[in-house]
DNA sequence: AACTAATCGAGACGGTACGTCCCGTCTTAGA
DNA sequence: TCTAAGACGGGACGTACCGTCTCGATTAGTT
C-alpha cells in the first residue's frame, strides 16, 4: 500500500526486512488487536529501525494492510466444483467462515482505517475485493451458461446482493454470519421475492 | 451513547450546553472531517470546558455519534405510500441519496470508530439501524399481506439483501450508490436469479 | 531561560513541578553528564510529562541552564573582608575551587551549548556573569578608594584580566586552576609587567 | 584529529578525497554554521561516500577541527618586528581581528564540541593553542632580554593574562574584541594595577 | 587485453532522541 | 456548587542524524 518509489540504487539491503515487518505486523495485530499496537511495536518485533518501516509505508495502517494482503490474501482460494452454483455456495460459506475467524476482526480494523484513507481503501479494493468479485462474476456467468441462472441478470448487482449482506453483518454486527444465514441468503437470492404468479389461474 | 449517570445533585445548569456540544460536534465534523477534529475543538466551539463534555460522553466518537443520532436521525422519515412496495422503493432511494450526502461520510466515520468500540456499535445499531430495519420489515410484511411478495420469505435476510449492498458500496467504495443502482437492485430482489422454467417444455 | 510567556489564567497547577524539573535536571546532569541525559530522562525523573517541560523551556539546554542558575547560582557568595583586595583574592580562590568542583564541568557544558544558542548565552551572562562582575567591579572600586589600586585603571579590563584566565583554563584545559595559579595571577595583576625603572639611576 | 590508522593495503586512491572533505567541511560550516550541517552534508558536498569520511575521522567535529587546523591554521602568522613588545601587540590585534572574522564563530563551535570530547580538546590545544602560546612566550622572553619586561614574571601566567581575556570575550560574549580593548589590555598588562608608591613620602 | 582485488559512491540500515499532538484527568479562579 | 479554561501525566507519532553495513561500479595492478 502506497509503497514509496524505489530508489535507483542503494536498493534495500535485503527483502528479508520487508517480510519480517509484514510478519511482525500480522502477528502483533492478530494477537493484540489493531488499536493496541504501535509502529514502534512492529519495528521492534521485526528487529528493524522505525525509519526502515517509514521508508516503505506511510503509517501503521498501510503496513498492516500490506501484511494482510500479501500474507493472508493468497491463502484463500476459490473452491472448484463441476457445477458453478455449487462452487458459488461453497465460496460463500468459505467467506463466512473466514469472517468468523480472527481475520474477520482484522478486516474490520482495516476497513475502519480505510474510511479515512483513500489510499488504503483503494488497496483493499484492488487487491482483495476486486479479485474475489471477478471470481464470483466468472462463476455467475458460468452458472448462466450452464442454464442455472437467468441470462438477463446484472452480474455486479447480483454480486452485491450476495456479498453485501456478509460485509454488512461483519461491519454492523447485526447478526451472525452463520452457515444457516448463507443458506437462507443463497436460497432467496435464487428464488427472488416476487410471489409465484399462477399461469392459468382458471386452470386451478 | 454511553452517557454517564446523571450527577446526583446540582442538576445541569442548563441543557443548552448539551445541545451546544452536539451542534458543535456535528458542525465541525461535517466541515472538517472526523479525524481532523479533536475533543478540544468541540469543547472550544461549544464554549464549554472539556470536563463538561467528558462528564457526559466518554470520548469524541460518542459525542459525534450522539450528535448524529439526535440531530440527524429524526430528520429522515420513512416515506408513506398506499402500495407497500412503492414505499419500500422510495425508502431505498431516500437512503441512497442520504448516503450520497455529507452524512454518508459521517456514517462512514462513525462505523469506522464502531469497529473498535462495541458501545458505539451498539448505539448505532439500536438507534439507527434497528429502527429503520423494523420499518423495512413492517413494510415487507405489508407487501406480503398485499400479495406482492412471497409469503414464505425470511424478512431479516430480505432486509439484508436490500440494505447490505448499500452499506457495502458506502464502506467499500466499489460503486456509486445511484438511483440506477437502486432500480437494478430492487428489480433483481423481486425477480430472483433462477431461470424461468418452461411449464410445458415439449410445447416449445 | 527563555521561559515562555505566562498565560493569563489556568496557571501552572503548582510551582512544585517547576522545581521538581530543575532538581531532576541538575541531579541527572551532575551524575551522568550533560550529553548523556535526554529530555525524557529529566521528565521521567521529575515525574512529569514531556509537554510540561516543553511548555516552560524550549529544550534541554535551557532547563539545565535554569537549574544551574536557580539552584546553584544563589549558593555562591562574595566573601566579605575589611580589606577590599583580600576579599577579591578570596573570591578568586572561591571561583577557582568552584571550577574544580563538579560544577566546573557543568559550566563547561552550558557554555558549550551557549555557543550555538544566543538565548542561552544571554541568560548565562545576565544571571551568572554580570552579577559576579559587578561584585568584582565594586570591590575593585573599593580597593581604589582604599588606596590599594591605581585610580586610573579600566575596571572592566581589570576584571577581564582576572577572570578571563580562569575561564580560559576551564574551557581550554591548558592548565590547572589551582590556588598557586590564583596567587601568581593576583601577584602579576597587581604588579604589572613593566620593569621597575630606577628613579635616580645614578643614586644607586 | 584522531585520524584512524592508515589501511594496510589498497592505499587511498587519492589524497584528493582527503582535501575535498576538509574543504567541503570548512566551506559548509563557514556558510551555514556548525550545528546546521551533518556528516551527510559534508560527504555529499565532497562527492564522497560516508564510509570514506568515517574511515579517516570519528565524527563531524573531528573533520571540522582538522579542516580548521589544516586549512586555516597555517594562514595566521606571528608578526615580526624588531621590538619584541611591538610584535606582541601586533599579534594581539591580529588575534582580535581573527576572532572578529567568520573564524571566530568557527572557533566557538569547535571549542563547544571540545568541552565534551577530550580528543578534540587535545587536538585544539596541541595544534592551535600551544604553538601560538610558545610563540608568545618566546616573544615575552625576548622582551625581557631587551629589558622591556620584568625578568621575574611567570611567562605562562603572563600569557594567560593576555589571551585569556580574548577567549573570555569570544566565548562569553561579554564585550567586543576591538582594537581599543586590546590597547587597554596591553597597557594595563604592562603597568599593573598597584598604585605608584611615592619613593620619598616625606619629600612630598 | 583480460582478469582480479581493493576501494569507492551511494545510501539502506538499527538505533536514539527529538519535539509535537492528542487523550482523558485534574486544578484553579470566578460566577 | 458548578463551570471555562487549560495544565497535567502519559504515550504514540513521524523526523533527523548518527555511525555501521551492503551493494554494484570503477579502477589499478597483475597476468
Amino acid at each position: 500500500v502506497n509503497q514509496k518509489g524505489k530508489p535507483q540504487h542503494g536498493r534495500p539491503r535485503s527483502a528479508l526486512a520487508h517480510n519480517a515487518i509484514l510478519r511482525a505486523a500480522l502477528h502483533l495485530v492478530s494477537a493484540r488487536g489493531f488499536r493496541a499496537i504501535t509502529v514502534d511495536h512492529i519495528a521492534a518485533e521485526a528487529g528493524v529501525g522505525k525509519m526502515t518501516l517509514y521508508r516503505r509505508w506511510p503509517n501503521k495502517s498501510a503496513v498492516v494492510m500490506d501484511a494482510f494482503l500479501e500474507l493472508v490474501g493468497p491463502q484463500t482460494e476459490f473452491p472448484a466444483a463441476s457445477q458453478a452454483l455449487r462452487s458459488l455456495r461453497q465460496q460463500l460459506k468459505l467467506q463466512a467462515s473466514f469472517f468468523r475467524s480472527k481475520y474477520g476482526r482484522l478486516i474490520r480494523s482495516l476497513l475502519a482505517e480505510a474510511q479515512a484513507d483513500e489510499e488504503l481503501a483503494r488497496a483493499f479494493r484492488d487487491r482483495w475485493i476486486y479479485p474475489r468479485r471477478s471470481g464470483v462474476v466468472r462463476i455467475l456467468q458460468m452458472a448462466i451458461d450452464q442454464g442455472h441462472l437467468r441470462h438477463d441478470i446484472d452480474l455486479e448487482i447480483a454480486t452485491d446482493m450476495l456479498y453485501g449482506p456478509l460485509y454488512y453483518r461483519l461491519l454492523l454486527g447485526t447478526g451472525a454470519i452463520s452457515d444457516d444465514f448463507i443458506d437462507g441468503l443463497y436460497k432467496q437470492f435464487l428464488a427472488g421475492h416476487r410471489p409465484i404468479k399462477l399461469r392459468n389461474p382458471r386452470a386451478a
